[in-house]
DNA sequence: AAATAAAATTAGGTTTGACTAATTTTATTT
DNA sequence: AAATAAAATTAGTCAAACCTAATTTTATTT
């Protein structure tokens, strides 16, 4: 049996079939204004490369159903998420960046391929489990841990969590992050909800109480 | 003074500053084939570029003189060859590759640009003065060492030297040294030059004779 | 100096991946 | 159910970076 011949795609489809991927892993049907969104794109150019995907059997288009990756499809949209969040890691942990500066770099990392390049990547870097920003790493093979899905707006008042991963992952929310030393590991109890507004009064590291909102909680995933 | 906006270049534009650049270190003027030659392309897309690049100011074209790099092109130029370089060294060193595997690799890592990324990837290299073919990497400020410029085929017979770089990085005649037991450092005795046809004998790190052509002389630089 | 060959250039075309503007389809209000 | 709004699609355009084929310019032979 003959594998198909994969890997040899443009950056434009790598990227469309990586945020399709990542819309996937919310709820709700992706749609072309949704793929438009998310890459800043036309929804009319997304049309257009909808199409072209899905000539490539890499994604199948239903009206009703909106835009479903393929077996294939899915399978190389892990391996970019895998080589992204790989030199993620590399550019935090050998190279000395922060956080908030990782991910662009990363968004053009991501599409250098070559057959063994993330598996070698991934083995000088100790074969990580989470990226800096608590997401998962796909295996070679496509596994990954589950991702971190409970919020810290979801908790109830009065527990403490640990600070798991982020799912903001743009420079305003990080530095914000920074400035109220949070990071992944930091612990957090939840003192009190405001249910007027459904702010969060948290205490970080059993320092003294800061209120946070709850768009700022519902960014926060918790172990 | 204001500097030039500089370093949002296409990939194209960037190859093409290479290549030009690589076609100035060897005599000769810089033709519209030359080019096209390097690259693989046809003339005419050549001469489109050079049209490009002319307005741009990063290179001059004179039809008597060729090309040549502007003082802001050969600055550019140099810092992709940094780039190149110094990812190529990453590659050996830290990932395992072998020489003969890295400059494809190379050549597209080396148009990931990031206002610190070279120099931090440098200084996590530990500030190499040359890359695994024995090409000096330039420094941030474009300054590198003198490029090794003697060949083994302009050796008299009977000295001895040592291998300083490779001029051709082809995987063809990088597995041939490889085959040979031949790498950067590696000492070789100059026996005897074949007058029919410059063939050389050669003793490799002291060991029994073996014959080489002149092509294989001139693409060996020695120290 | 002609003739010929090689190199450079022009003219026109293709593909990719965007765009805008117009239209059609679908969903939401009234 | 009609009216209205939103989303999806079509049609046509554009720039980048390549191409081929034809032409012009330059260099080399005879
Ligand atoms: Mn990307
Ligand atoms: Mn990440
Ligand atoms: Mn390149
Ligand atoms: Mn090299």
């Amino acid at each position: 049996m003959y594998n198909r011949i994969v890997d040899m795609y443009t950056l434009s489809e790598e990227n469309y079939l990586k945020t399709i991927y990542r819309l996937a892993q919310a709820d709700g049907k992706i749609t072309p204004t949704a793929i438009a969104e998310s890459l800043g794109n036309n929804p009319a150019s997304v049309v257009d490369m909808i199409r072209k995907l899905s000539e490539k059997q890499l994604i199948e288009y239903d009206k009703k159903k909106g835009v479903k990756l393929t077996a294939q499809g899915l399978k190389d949209a892990v391996l970019i998420v895998r080589r992204h969040r790989l030199w993620e890691v590399f550019l935090l942990e050998k190279l000395g960046y922060h956080w908030d500066e990782i991910h662009d770099i990363a968004e053009e990392l991501e599409h250098i391929n070559n057959d063994t390049l993330a598996d070698r990547l991934d083995k000088f870097l100790g074969f990580p489990e989470y990226d800096p920003h608590g997401d998962p790493i796909p295996k070679a093979n496509g596994k990954m841990a589950k991702p971190y899905s409970v919020t810290l707006a979801a908790m109830k008042a009065g527990s403490t969590c640990e600070v798991a991963a982020v799912r903001d992952t743009s420079s305003a929310f990080l530095q914000y992050l920074a400035k109220l030393n949070i990071g992944i590991g930091t612990k957090i109890q939840l003192i009190e909800k405001i249910s007027f507004d459904n702010s969060l009064v948290i205490s970080i590291n059993g320092k003294e109480h800061t209120t946070v909102s709850q768009k700022f909680g519902d960014n926060i995933l918790i172990e």
